[in-house]
DNA sequence: GTAACTGCAAACGCTTTGCACTCCC
DNA sequence: GGGAGTGCAAAGCGTTTGCAGTTAC
């Protein structure tokens, strides 16, 4: 789990004088419960279960003030599709090329050469996003 | 200009047993032309008045086909936005985190570097998109 | 109490699809 | 000549918007 936890939340939310609802909380914790980066729509899907009145409308403006706020990162992916990442810090998303399966991959060796390799960049980026393409252990097997 | 001339697209479009038109040529032209990865609708815009009567479904159709066939790149962006970048080797797209521009950044160092990174981790990619978030010129002058 | 948030449904915009006409080979 | 490709318009789908009812504070 990569993230603040639920106080951590909830104070960030009343700092920012945003209400804390049950709908946020759940969202937020669901994205940082999973590496895998979920689609608005596995989101909804999911959290339909414990709040079967929330709607799909809920889940994109919560997003949208979630990572206004700095606390998920928006990833566009090929084919159109836009998946959620809790982890702000630096890190590889690796991608499945034959399923879309996307793992976050960290390693303090890549992490470390990684900020070296950019030093030496004659410019200072703000931030970054790495993925690699590979094919995943399952789709391997088939 | 990094991708195939005229000639060469002519030719791995032949032997794919796809059909050569002026239309396919031109959208491919234009993307190798720019390093800064256009959207469909700027690439529609821009071969309207070379191409009057081209349409946004052929431009959709071409780009699927040069994907599909590996001369193109596509690369989803945070807002949904999808580009197109006819630069399939290994760079790094720098993205203003202000207007949004994109363009591509080389660097034998980098490129070296980032080789030797990658050859230490316990698998092997197949790709990578790398994308480094800064304020581009213009948008630190104003 | 009231301003912000939710849930719903309609609107929106980008992308895909289907089909008749056209053009490449 | 024939099949692939184009252009157009309609359909599709994910996302956004507007609003009445509800909830957090």
């Amino acid at each position: 789990m990569i993230g603040l936890n639920t106080q951590e939340l909830i104070t960030t939310f009343k700092k920012k004088g945003y209400k804390v609802t049950p709908q946020r909380l759940a969202i937020y914790k669901y994205i940082t419960s999973r590496n895998d980066h979920p689609t608005t729509e596995q989101i909804y899907e999911a959290l339909k279960r414990d709040h079967p009145t929330i709607s799909l409308g809920t889940v994109y403006k919560t997003l949208h003030l979630l990572k206004q706020l700095g606390l998920i990162q928006e990833l566009g992916f090929n084919e159109g599709s836009i998946r959620y990442d809790s982890n702000m810090q630096l890190h590889i998303n690796m991608v499945c090329t034959k399923c879309g399966q996307i793992d976050d991959y960290e390693s303090e060796t890549f992490n470390s050469n990684w900020k070296e390799l950019i030093s030496k960049l004659n410019f200072k980026p703000k931030g970054q996003r790495i993925d690699l393409y590979y094919e995943c252990e399952k789709c391997k097997k088939k």
